[in-house]
DNA sequence: GCACCTCGAGTTCA
DNA sequence: CTCGAGGTGC
């Protein structure tokens, strides 16, 4: 077998604390290609385009062993009465880079682009440390492109994601994202936090180099010390090709990193000239692509699910099976509609998937095994939990619990307060609400205020001193959370987070929106009929002014914060984004205009004041000329937002 | 009244 | 991520 050995990471660690303390004391000796030097420089303006030498294309799928098949007839076809070789490689499912070399030092380090033209994230680069500043070559050539993926562990991703859910951030869907987002840093001190660690698999514009196969520039590659996979495979025959392709799909999860298929190459340099490519991917390699996983399991049971609002959700209650890295149990049916168009039933055996790699999904029953002893559900019309009426109004798709005080919807909403996006109380999980309400310590969302420690320790019964302390800590903490959330936790239909910012803008006190009119509200942009009447009727209940007036009580924030210091740049102005914008997500640049007293709108109207054009504008920007409303360009974003 | 875009709400697992 | 539904503009 031809396997060859992988770089540790190790050997790059040891001399680091030595060389930095030399360092310190000699600032003078610090060079560009110190190691030293992958950290600590400032935050970038933006990323610069870079134009690849040679273009980076991408390959040609195969999306079973058919097409994988008829590509490696082709290839013979192209080659007729010639010997073939190939190499396989795990296609490690991260972000493609080039990273260039000039007299032996990296200069430049590029995402792939368009394949023409890349970004320069150079200094992000830098921060990974699998990747030499410097080639350990005795003669390097003068100038030397590598290609190949800069990733992020499995390990490390969930850790990402675990900070960045405590910090309430999005989560990335998968190491892929993670390792694209974390390239794209404006800051490689965050970068290098990230830990991405990077595999090189090929040569892109190289200058002087004589290689008569992919398998020579793969060893190459090693010696001039990039980090090479150690499970590349060099074979001769289809079936050994084949047996690859199966091997690794059935062993994906063993590795430290995800792959989402298989890379296969004409080995001879020469054979992969004269195939040649298309304008799109290269004739003489092809990535296999695994299947998504699928597995078969039995729904076992259908039950319903209350949710805050009332709504009853169907979940299917499956036999364990472990897909695409963890075990399914449950997955939701969404509502009676989308049921009974999959027609799954209590009994049926079902294929189940990830869906974007987290959410169990039902693909699709197998009738063909039915028995017959499979019973249809039906959603009750009463409340499995409190026995209320249950009730789906004429033409909507979800059947609601029309019981307002009904235990379950209770512990939602408490919950819902509770959660990161609303006061984000740490530590009232359901566990705890469960226990507050069994023990009737707590009714409604303001009797938390008025919990002492001592009650908290008392009434929940696997609290010790500290976790009680802790908890009436974050009840506390949470008085001061601005108006927006305070409304958003309140759980009122139709007024989510987004919602809730646009009510806070308008009306800077709760008493302000109480007293408000159906026209003062369905005036407002975004602001449409059902949002009124539900706002409306909200502050029409007893039960809630009552809970409110308590909320008032216990010192809660109800009103928008007036800001003392210099008056915010953007105070009162409206902000529509569109296209892409290169320095910060949209998200990002939302952020950023609602920090600084602006208001980011989802639509274009009169009373937009900025239209924040990116690369491919869409409608908007038609929509903002032809309503005259002012066009800037990130450029004049940026300075406006002074940064 | 319709198309299009967003937002809201519910959900899973480790 | 998914679906459903609200808001806006034609």
């Amino acid at each position: 077998m031809l396997d060859s050995p992988e770089i540790s990471d190790a050997e790059y660690d040891e001399p680091m604390r030595e060389l930095i303390a030399i360092e310190e004391a000699h600032p003078e000796l610090i060079t560009p290609d110190s190691p030293t030097q992958r950290v600590g420089a400032p935050p970038a303006e933006g990323f610069l385009p870079v134009r690849h030498r040679t273009k980076m294309m991408s390959l040609g799928d195969a999306f079973s062993f058919d097409e994988l098949s008829a590509f490696l007839d082709r290839v013979e076809r192209g080659l007729p009465n010639e010997k073939i070789d190939y190499v396989c490689e795990l296609k490690i499912d991260g972000t493609a880079t080039a990273l260039t070399y000039e007299n032996g030092l990296l200069v430049t380090g590029a995402t792939r682009g368009d394949g023409k033209v890349g970004e320069d994230i150079t200094l992000n680069i830098k921060t990974i440390r699998s990747i030499p500043l410097k080639l350990r070559l005795d003669k390097s050539p003068g100038f030397l492109e590598v290609r190949g993926e800069a990733y992020i562990s499995k390990k490390q991703f969930e850790e990402i994601n675990k900070e960045r859910s405590k910090s309430g951030e999005t989560l990335f869907a998968n190491p892929r994202n993670a390792a694209a987002g974390s390239l794209r840093q404006l800051d490689p001190g965050i970068t290098a936090r990230r830990e991405l660690d990077s595999i090189i698999y090929g040569l892109g514009f190289t200058s002087g180099e004589g290689f008569k196969t992919h398998w020579d520039v793969l060893q190459f590659l090693k010696k001039a010390g990039f980090k090479v996979s150690k499970f590349i495979r060099h074979v001769e025959t289809r079936d050994e090709i084949f047996n690859f392709c199966e091997k690794w799909q059935e062993e994906r999860d063993s590795l430290p990193y995800e792959i989402d298929g298989i890379v296969v190459k004409v080995n001879s340099l020469r054979q992969q000239e004269s195939l040649g490519a298309t304008s799109k991917a290269p004739r003489w390699a092809i990535a296999y692509k695994f299947p998504p996983e699928q597995k078969t399991t039995k729904v076992l049971d259908i039950v319903v699910n209350v949710g805050r609002t009332g709504a009853l959700t169907p979940v299917a209650v499956l036999e364990p099976v472990k897909v695409a890295g963890s075990t399914v149990s449950r997955a939701t049916l969404h509502n009676e509609d989308e049921m009974k168009r999959k027609d799954i039933r209590i009994g049926d055996w079902v294929v189940v998937q990830k869906a974007g790699d987290v959410i169990p999904e039902v693909v699709i029953p197998i009738s063909s095994r039915r028995t017959g002893e499979e019973k249809i559900y039906k959603i009750p019309n009463r409340c499995p939990v409190c026995g209320a009426e249950a009730v789906r109004p004429p033409g909507e798709a979800v059947k609601r619990c029309t019981n307002i005080s009904c235990p379950a919807q209770r512990f939602e909403h408490i919950l819902h307060w509770a959660s990161r996006g609303a006061m984000d109380i740490d530590g009232l999980g359901p566990a705890v609400v469960d226990e507050l309400l069994k023990n009737k310590a707590i009714e409604d969302i303001a009797d938390l205020y008025f919990l002492s420690k001592e009650e908290l320790l008392n009434k929940i019964g696997h609290f010790q001193e500290k976790s009680a302390e802790n908890l009436y800590n974050a009840i506390n903490n949470s008085k001061n959370r601005p108006f927006s959330r305070v409304l958003f936790g309140l759980g009122i239909r139709h007024v989510g987070s987004h919602i809730s910012d646009v009510l806070a803008q308008h009306f800077p006190s709760i008493e302000e929106l109480e007293n408000t009119s159906f026209d003062g509200l369905t005036a407002i942009n975004e602001i449409g009929p059902a949002v009124t009447e539900s706002v409306i009727k909200f502050f029409e209940q007893e039960r809630n002014l009552k809970v409110v007036d308590k909320l008032k009580r216990a010192g809660i924030n109800l009103r928008e914060m007036i800001e003392t210091g210099a008056p915010k740049k953007l105070g009162g102005l409206t902000f529509v984004l569109t296209g892409t914008l290169s320095r910060f997500a949209r998200e990002e640049a939302g952020e950023k205009i609602k920090a600084l007293g602006g208001r980011v709108s989802s639509s274009v109207s009169k009373k937009t004041d900025y239209v924040v054009a990116g690369e491919n504008p869409g409608s908007k920007f038609d929509k903002a000329k032809s309503l005259g409303v002012k066009i800037i360009e990130e450029e004049e974003f940026v300075r406006l937002i002074g940064g």
